[in-house]
DNA sequence: TCAATATATGACAATAACGTCATATATCGA
DNA sequence: TCGATATATGACGTTATTGTCATATATTGA
């Protein structure tokens, strides 16, 4: 069993690590796994071809370890908002996520570019690393509507399963779209949530 | 101005035509643009390889002429359905783009495959061929929602381009999820359908 | 100090893809 | 029939990329 990255890796300066870590970020963030030229990060973070394989396995490892950092820092970024919020309404929990998500975002353009291509490169990979993920999300925000319709917060009638698949939908796909746009707003983006949750909530009616 | 495919393409005896068409298709439903082999298309059609150059000059080529029988095939078979259906409340119009859309998804798997590719490979090409397109596609769902509004059907405080944004989402991405589930069925994704128009509707309290 | 361990280095083999080209074969029309 | 035009063919040049390996250099600890 090989440690990912290798111990040598670690040993370096951080200075170093830096160079490799950045370089493969931006290549990650231009470029699907499939696509992404480990040369390219070679050259850029300027060390020799190979000490690269001194400190990684291959490709997929470099990619593996710049996604589990992107992943370690959201959590981290998340968790802490969601720690006390246990009995919110489910629409205030979108609400939440859906912002804190975007202004994640606004603070890591390059996270959330290579999450992006990651998300749309709908290869092996994606099932390896995505796995159940999709299901257990659905499941906990169905525990939030179901709780809700308990209330009487939530009609009865609604599908649960189909509003959890709604959200799921806007969260990933609608809040990476605001991305597309030339200027990104926050207030303009909060804006747009609140409408969105207004509809959700009245209908359009 | 060189005619793409060239014109000895056509002449060829539709079989042969058909063999590569149909490998393409296969080839560029398992692989987006970028990553798709012409070699697999070369082999799997019975083809030599100097014939394919003289079919077509290149990849893109060809995948721009399966991309144009895609989207013919796509045209026709939506514009019966909106011909007579100028007048419809928004929320129709959307129900049926979005269930004709997957009906059409249905009877054509392996285009709905291309397709999904394509959207989510953001590369160069999905520029040149989109353009303008998203912005069209917005304007004419704020038509509807525009006339909808002076007729009272929708609350004059909706933000017209956030709910077109919405659902121009929702008849891509969320259709296209679709089909990432194993059995699908359209009754039940009728019923879907139906279950997302009421919530834009009435909203879910 | 000096041997053992850890790190650095870039030339190289292997693989794979695209598009070209010279040549062969078939078809068509007068 | 036979020359002109259209089509067929696959070896080849070119270019890129990944991962390997033998060797050089640095660092560490006894």
């Amino acid at each position: 069993m090989t440690i990912i990255p290798t111990k040598t890796f670690f040993n370096l300066k951080k200075e170093k690590q830096d160079r490799i870590t950045s370089a493969a970020l931006t290549e990650f963030s231009k470029r699907c796994f499939e696509q992404a030229k480990l040369s390219n990060i070679i050259r850029n973070s300027h060390i020799p071809r190979g000490s690269f394989y001194q400190y990684f396995d291959n490709k997929k490892d470099l990619y593996l370890y710049i996604f589990k950092i992107i992943g370690d820092k959201k959590i981290e970024y998340m968790k802490e908002l969601l720690l006390n919020e246990k009995e919110i309404p489910f629409l205030e929990l979108f609400r939440i996520l859906y912002s804190q998500g975007i202004k994640f975002s606004l603070e890591h353009p390059q996270y959330i570019e290579v999450f992006k291509l990651f998300i749309n490169t709908k290869g092996p990979l994606y099932d390896e690393l995505m796995g159940e993920g999709r299901k257990l999300t659905q499941q906990y925000y169905i525990n939030y509507i179901e709780a809700d319709k308990a209330k009487g917060i939530i009609r009865k009638d609604i599908n649960s399963e189909t509003l959890a698949d709604l959200v799921i939908n806007l969260t990933t796909n609608v809040a990476i779209d605001e991305f597309e746009l030339e200027e990104v707003n926050y207030d303009k983006l909060l804006k747009k949530i609140n409408n969105i949750v207004d509809i959700f909530k009245k209908g359009i009616q």
